[in-house]
RNA sequence: GAACCAGUAGCUCAGCCCGGAUAGAGCAUCUGCCUUCUAAGCAGAGGGUCGCAGGUUCGAGUCCUGCCUGGUUCACCA
C-alpha cells in the first residue's frame, strides 16, 4: 500500500513539475520522515530544483503543496524545514485500503534461474554452506510468484562438482589410505546408510585424514600427489572403476546435504553435475563458439605459450605482437581445459546460447510439490528444460568474484551482452569461527591463529561446525524451552513449535548480516533467541494470532470489524500515531521487496521483518485489546493485531520461516 | 605489486548505491514493569572526534582524492 501511495505521488509530481515550470527530475526521491508527526512520505525535491529554477526551495515546496493537496489519499501537504515536502495521509481511508490488502504487485516475465548450495559431495555440509543456501533459497522465495505476488517464472539449481579434485580425495582415501576394494568400499557405504548413520561426517573425517596424509611422509609425498591426479583423471575420463566409487560417495553424501537443506525448508529444481557437461561435451561447443566469436587465441609467445587464453576483464591493452602475459588460460598446453573454461561453456547453457548442447534429464527426489531433476547422459524423454534464462543469479562467496568476472567477460567478449548484463554473481563474505568457538570445538591453533580476527572454516582441516550438529542443537535449546514454558502441550506440539524456533533462529541469523559482512561464527550468538532474532519475530505473530483467538474473532471478521466505524478520531493524537504507526509498517511490504530483490539482498527483509515485530510489541504493551471499553476502538485494535499477523506471517514466509502454534 | 571488501556506541551490526530533519538497532551494563491478550516482552538511563587528513557543497557517516589498519583474491593447481 506504501508502494502504491508513493507512485501515485511520484507521477502526479512528474505531471506538476511539467506542466509548471517545464522539467523533470530523473528518480526523484521520497523517504520517510523521521517521525510520524512529520507525515508518512516526505520528499526533498524542491532542494533539487532550487539551484535548477533560482528560486528559493521553501517557495517551490509550498507551489508544489498546493498542487498535490487534494489528492485522493491525501489529507494535507505540508512544507518542512528549508524546504521539505512532507506528506500526510488521511489514516481512515488508508486503514481501509490496507485491510483490503491493495499492494502493488511484484514480478515479471523472463526465467530467473538461481543457483545455490553447490557443495562439493565429498563432506558434510557446515555453517558456510548454511550461510550459501539460506541465502540463495531466501532470493527465490523472493522472486518467485506465491500468494502475495505474481513474481518472476524461477528455477532453483544446485550445482554438483562431482568430478573435482575433492572428490577424487575421499576416494583415494577409500582406496589407497583405507585401501578397500572397490567392493569393499560398496558394503562400507550401504553398511553406513543401512544404519542410519551419516556418510557425510564418515567423509568429513576421511577428508581431513586424506589431507593429513599427502604431506605426512616426505619420501612418500611426490607419490601421493600423482595418485590424486591420476585418480582425478580416471573421475574425468569416468567409465571406470573408480569413477564408479567416486559417484557411489558423491551420490551418497548429495543425498545426505538435500536431506540436512530440506530440514530448513530449502529444495531445489535440478542438480546439474560436472559429470554430464564433461560427457556431453559441452565445452567442446563452447570452444568452438569462443574461438568463432575471436574471444579465445592460441598465444604464440611468452609464459603462456601453447596455451589457448582469453583477456581478462580491464586488462589493459598490449602492444601488438606482444604476448599478453596477463591473459586468462582457459586450455592448458597439455589440452586440458581449465575450470573458468568449463564454467564458461555452462554458463552458456545456462543463458541457451550453447546450440545443440543440453543435459539429459531423470528425477532424483520427490518433494512434497515438485520434483527435483538431475543431470544424465540419457535422460527420460518427459523433461523440462531448463537453462534459456532471461536473468541468471550464482550464489557464491566473495573469494570467487575474479573467475566469476572471468566469465561474464567472456560472455560479453563474445557480444552476449545482454547474458553479461543479467548476469549476477550474488556474492557475499564468508563464514568463519571466533576464536573461542574454535577452541571451544577442541581445534588446535597456533599462536599465529589465535593473533587472527577469526579462524577459518577449512574442510582440509577438518575445521568447521557441521550444519547437521548446529541445528540438532537448536532444536535442542529450543525444546528446552517450549517444554519448560508449555509443559501442558501435547508433545508433538512442542516438538513442532521447537523445530520451527529453531530454524527460524538459524535462517534469521544467516539472513541479518548484509552479504558483504563477515560473519565470525559464535554459538552464544546464534542459538540466542532474544532481541533480533527469528524467534522474537516469531513470537510476535505467535501473540497477535492468540489475541484473535481469545477474542474468538476470525482473521477476516477481525480485519472487515473495521467497516462503517469512525476510525478518524483513533488515529488522532499521540494515541492515535502509535496505533497508525503499525499499520504504516505492515503497509511497506511492497516497498521492502522490491529494494531487497533489486539489491540482491534478502537481509533488507530480515531487517524489516524485525522493525515489524518491534511495531507490534510496541502496540501490544500499550493497548489492551481485549479489556478494551470502547467498542468501536476495540473492533480498530482487532484489527489491527490482524494486519499484524497477517504481514509478519507472510514476511517470515519469504524469509522460510514459519510461525509456531504457540511458544 | 594490483584489484576488491571492510573500519560507525564496550561488543555485533544497520544506515552509504541516490548527500538533507535530532546518526539507529540488538547484545552487554544499570533502573523500573509479570493477579491483565504469553516477560522469547515493554519502558527508561548511560554509552559516538562515523579510521585519519584534505576536497566538493548552502549542507558530508553518505560523493571525490590521499593515507592508515584489517581481510579476500590475483597459477597451465583444481
Amino acid at each position: 500500500m506504501y508502494r502504491t501511495m508513493t507512485q501515485a505521488l511520484l507521477a502526479r509530481m512528474e505531471t506538476v513539475l511539467k506542466d509548471k515550470y517545464d522539467t523533470t527530475v530523473a528518480n526523484i526521491a521520497t523517504e520517510q520522515p523521521p517521525n510520524l508527526q512529520l507525515g508518512e512520505i516526505a520528499s526533498p525535491v524542491a532542494f533539487e530544483l532550487a539551484k535548477r529554477l533560482r528560486k528559493a526551495p521553501r517557495a517551490i515546496a509550498t507551489e508544489l503543496a498546493e498542487e498535490l493537496a487534494g489528492m485522493p489519499g491525501v489529507a494535507v501537504v505540508e512544507v518542512a524545514g528549508a524546504g521539505y515536502l512532507n506528506i500526510k495521509l488521511d489514516r481512515a481511508a488508508t486503514a481501509l485500503r490496507i485491510v483490503a490488502d491493495e499492494h502493488a504487485d511484484v514480478g515479471g516475465e523472463g526465467l530467473r534461474l538461481v543457483e545455490h548450495t553447490s557443495i562439493n559431495p565429498n563432506k558434510a555440509a557446515h555453517v558456510g554452506h548454511l550461510r550459501n543456501a539460506i541465502l540463495g533459497d531466501t532470493f527465490a522465495r523472493l522472486l518467485r510468484k506465491d500468494a502475495y505476488k505474481s513474481g518472476y517464472p524461477t528455477v532453483v539449481q544446485n550445482y554438483i562438482d562431482n568430478t573435482g579434485v575433492q572428490v577424487a580425495d575421499v576416494v583415494v582415501g577409500l582406496l589407497h589410505l583405507e585401501g578397500k576394494t572397490p567392493v569393499q568400499v560398496d558394503e562400507l557405504i550401504g553398511g553406513l546408510i543401512a544404519r542410519g548413520e551419516r556418510v557425510d561426517y564418515f567423509m568429513w573425517d576421511l577428508y581431513a585424514r586424506v589431507s593429513q596424509w599427502y604431506d605426512s611422509d616426505p619420501a612418500e609425498k611426490e607419490a601421493r600427489k600423482k595418485l590424486r591426479l591420476d585418480t582425478l583423471h580416471e573421475l574425468e575420463t569416468g567409465g571406470n572403476e573408480v569413477a564408479r566409487v567416486a559417484d557411489l560417495v558423491a551420490t551418497a553424501v548429495l543425498e545426505r546435504h538435500l536431506e540436512t537443506m530440506e530440514r530448513l525448508g530449502i529444495e531445489y529444481d535440478f542438480l546439474p553435475r560436472e559429470s554430464e557437461i564433461l560427457h556431453l561435451h559441452f565445452w567442446q561447443a563452447a570452444r568452438q563458439l569462443m574461438m568463432e566469436r575471436g574471444v579465445l587465441y592460441l598465444e604464440t609467445a611468452g609464459k603462456n605459450k601453447g596455451c589457448w587464453v582469453m583477456r581478462r576483464p580491464g586488462a589493459e591493452a598490449v602492444t601488438e605482437g606482444e604476448p599478453d602475459e596477463d591473459a586468462k588460460v582457459i586450455v592448458r598446453s597439455n589440452g586440458t581445459v581449465t575450470y573458468v573454461g568449463k564454467d564458461i561453456a555452462y554458463h552458456l547453457w545456462k543463458f541457451g546460447l550453447l546450440p545443440g548442447c543440453d543435459f539429459g534429464y531423470t528425477i532424483f527426489r520427490e518433494y512434497a510439490t515438485h520434483p527435483c531433476w538431475i543431470s544424465t547422459m540419457h535422460g527420460e524423454e518427459k523433461h523440462p528444460h531448463y537453462g534459456q534464462a532471461a536473468a541468471i543469479y550464482n550464489v557464491i562467496d566473495s573469494r570467487q568474484n575474479d573467475p566469476q568476472a572471468n566469465v561474464v567477460e567472456s560472455l560479453r567478449a563474445m557480444g552476449f551482452t545482454d547474458a553479461a548484463e543479467h548476469y549476477t554473481h550474488v556474492n557475499y563474505e564468508f563464514v568463519a569461527l571466533t576464536i573461542r568457538c574454535a577452541e571451544d570445538l577442541g581445534y588446535v591453533l597456533s599462536d599465529e591463529d589465535k593473533l587472527r580476527p577469526y579462524i577459518e572454516v577449512s574442510g582440509r582441516k577438518g575445521f568447521g561446525v557441521k550444519a547437521d550438529d548446529l541445528i540438532d542443537r537448536l532444536i535442542a535449546a529450543a525444546k528446552a524451552e517450549v517444554d519448560a514454558r508449555h509443559p501442558e502441550d501435547a508433545e508433538e506440539l512442542r516438538r513442532d513449535a521447537a523445530e520451527k524456533i529453531a530454524i527460524g533462529a538459524l535462517r534469521f541469523f544467516m539472513l541479518k548480516f548484509t552479504r558483504n559482512t563477515l560473519i565470525a561464527f559464535d554459538f552464544r550468538d546464534a542459538l540466542s533467541f532474544e532481541g533480533e532474532t527469528g524467534p522474537y519475530v516469531q513470537y510476535s505473530a505467535v501473540r497477535a494470532a492468540n489475541i484473535l483467538r481469545k477474542a474468538g474473532v476470525s482473521m477476516k471478521n477481525a480485519l472487515h470489524g473495521i467497516h462503517g466505524v469512525d476510525l478518524a478520531p483513533y488515529f488522532s493524537a499521540d494515541a492515535g500515531d502509535s496505533l497508525w504507526a503499525m499499520w504504516l509498517a505492515a503497509s511497506r511490504v511492497t516497498t521492502v521487496l522490491e529494494q531487497a530483490i533489486a539489491a540482491a539482498e534478502p537481509a533488507i527483509v530480515a531487517r524489516y521483518a524485525f522493525q515489524l515485530a518491534q511495531e507490534f510489541n510496541n502496540f501490544y504493551h500499550r493497548n489492551h485489546v481485549l479489556n478494551e471499553q470502547d467498542e468501536a476502538r476495540k473492533k480498530l485494535l482487532l484489527a489491527t493485531a490482524a494486519v499484524a499477523h497477517r504481514e509478519l506471517e507472510r514476511v517470515l514466509g519469504f524469509l522460510g520461516i514459519a510461525v509456531p502454534v504457540s511458544m
